[in-house]
DNA sequence: ACTATATGTGAAAGCGGTAACATATTTCAG
DNA sequence: CTGAAATATGTTACCGCTTTCACATATAGT
């Protein structure tokens, strides 16, 4: 059925051991000989297997990708950065999605072992175990370089580039401070995963920098679901002494925020100001001019592919290596602080 | 380094044959003898090589799937649905973005070949030269079958899953119609494009069917992207017998003009009605409301495999088969006829 | 006891390449 | 003109696994 490297031997006359040479351009091949063998190959429109080529180096230039989501800007923008460095090197890459799904993503390591890859890069599923989990395990097993890039779980025995969730936050709630806020609130991720707490952490660090009293009553515990964090935002609309600002945890809550603002009329900044952890871009785009805190993501995955091009060069196992790289600060406007607000509402 | 079937075998003390009935559920395998293998693998963490396997059998049981963008919300979702069905089946799925760029998208073709992947699944990327390009070379090289969804170029050799754009466009506009609207503006797509054709002539015949003549100065011609249709729209708020209603013919340009409409402060339907192609979730999830029209990208998705599966399971070249699937209109009440919109800005 | 039939296992070929090694054939300095 | 170095090509083993095929043993049937 399909040509092989036989084949093109057999038609131009000579051993598939040359064929194999003008392939790889590897030792000697007479000119007249290789433009032959060129040609019948064009002529078959032969296309040399990868399979049997890893089989026979037993180097598959394959590494593996897995994410949570593959809708989520974030993440999609994390694999277009490990897209674009591993083109340039000629590794293909094995796109694997969990959809959150612990199972999935045992699925998708499986997978992958099968498929011999040569590397991983992985932002790891949120599962309640936590660590020490099937899954980590697996991990382990593949026996090949993994680079973590941020993720909910806490792997501390792989290398990986993560965001300064503490800082991220850190400066958004300071953001808000700067802007004149006192009354803010925060909506949190699940608690359960790493970014949540330490999101959380950072609130409430900028608070304590600025003598600004931690209000329990502040700090609403959401999910990472945009519905979770709706009727959190609706809660917070009603509430007597209502905060001025909310800082939300992650996009799709941010989503959940707008949308309760939406419906309730609610102007931005005018009636409450918001900042959100990781960009929601569309909202910028039409303008709704939306502060929030920017995890890297191209760049994340630049870096990420980056380390595990170098534990895929050398040959002994790299040492563990942990890259955290600082979220920037993205103002538009929504964090401002509008005084008349609080004249409407009461007390300051 | 990596374990193989050998060393099960050797561990165990059979030949690496009698491993591989156990692997495969094949022949004879006394039941003692397969549980020491399995134990065996198992302690030895043994997973076998896809590779081998593949070359062995010449089976990949990998399929390709190529799409332009991996952020657009349509996309993400007919990777959903192939790949639910996929997993079902236990085909393995490598998935390649192009950027709508043709070059790239050449480049995939070829790695999937190399890959051997047995099938295709693939949303042509839309470039001038259309049909008779090297890329529908390549397409018709690869001697796999190949399912097209969508897409900008009309392959009219391969079978595929289609969105009736016609009747899409048409249901729209009628839409539009029935709510009042006489004034009615379309932006098209790159009119290079299949759909973008497509999308202006059901337009164009609701407008015929309901006796409105068509006005070329409501016809807009975009590209596709979000700036341009933000631009446009931009334009046709400033005309003086400016439209009641806007069909927008992507989701991207819907973007761009509910910019506009946000800097101008326009509101929808009260000052200006708009329908948009392909469905921008986020907008209705902040309760925006805007009325679309929805190619069921997950539905397209799932019937492109399915109709993948039929192809791979015959073994005569399957003759072609195209489906034309109807988009559904969903109604947000963006599309509504507000009288007094016309009262304000003049003639009728 | 003696074929039939069912079970269990090993040996070996092959899948499509690569690479080490062997064997020509040139080329060119001395 | 000759022999060593350089160039050109062929031979062959092997990568890890599946898959006949053949052989050995067990169980059954008469």
């Amino acid at each position: 059925m399909t040509v092989t490297i036989n084949d093109i031997a057999a038609q131009v006359g000579v051993s598939h051991a040359t064929v194999s040479r003008v392939l790889n351009n590897s030792g000697y091949v007479k000119d007249e000989t290789r433009e032959k063998v060129i040609a019948v190959i064009k002529e078959l429109n032969y296309t040399p297997s990868a399979i049997a080529r890893s089989l026979s180096t037993s180097k598959t230039n394959t590494i593996g990708v897995i994410v949570p989501d593959i809708n989520n800007l974030f993440f999609g923008e994390i694999i277009k950065g490990i897209t674009e460095i591993a083109d340039n090197h000629n590794l293909n890459i094995i796109l694997c999605v969990t959809d959150e799904d612990k199972d999935k993503e045992l699925k998708a390591i499986n997978v992958l072992k099968q498929q011999r890859i040569q590397g991983l890069i992985i932002t790891p599923t949120f599962y309640k175990e936590s660590t020490n989990s099937e899954n980590l395990n697996a991990l382990k097993n593949l026996g090949i370089p993994i680079i973590l890039i941020d993720g909910h779980v806490e792997y501390l025995e792989f290398s990986g580039v993560f965001i300064d969730h503490i800082k991220g936050a850190y400066d958004g709630t300071t953001a808000l401070i700067k802007a004149g806020h006192k009354k803010i609130a925060i909506i949190t991720g699940d608690m359960k995963s790493r970014p949540a707490k330490e999101r959380l952490l950072g609130y409430k660090k900028a608070l304590q920098a600025n003598n600004i009293p931690i209000n329990d009553e502040y700090i609403f515990y959401g999910d990472y679901k945009y519905q979770t964090s709706y009727e959190i935002t609706k809660g917070i609309l009603k509430m007597d002494n209502r905060p001025t600002a909310i800082f939300v945890s992650s996009n799709t809550m941010t989503i959940g925020s707008i949308k309760a603002f939406y419906e309730e009329k609610v102007n931005i900044p005018n009636d409450m100001a918001i900042i959100g952890f990781d960009k929601v871009d569309i909202f910028n785009i039409i303008g709704m001019n939306i502060s929030f805190i920017n995890g890297p993501s191209i760049e994340l995955g630049r870096i990420g592919m980056n380390m595990l091009l170098e534990c895929l060069k050398s040959k002994e196992p790299s040492e563990i290596k942990r890259v955290t790289i600082l979220p920037e600060l993205i103002l538009k406007g929504s964090e401002k602080y509008i005084k008349d607000v609080n004249k409407y509402k009461g007390e300051d």
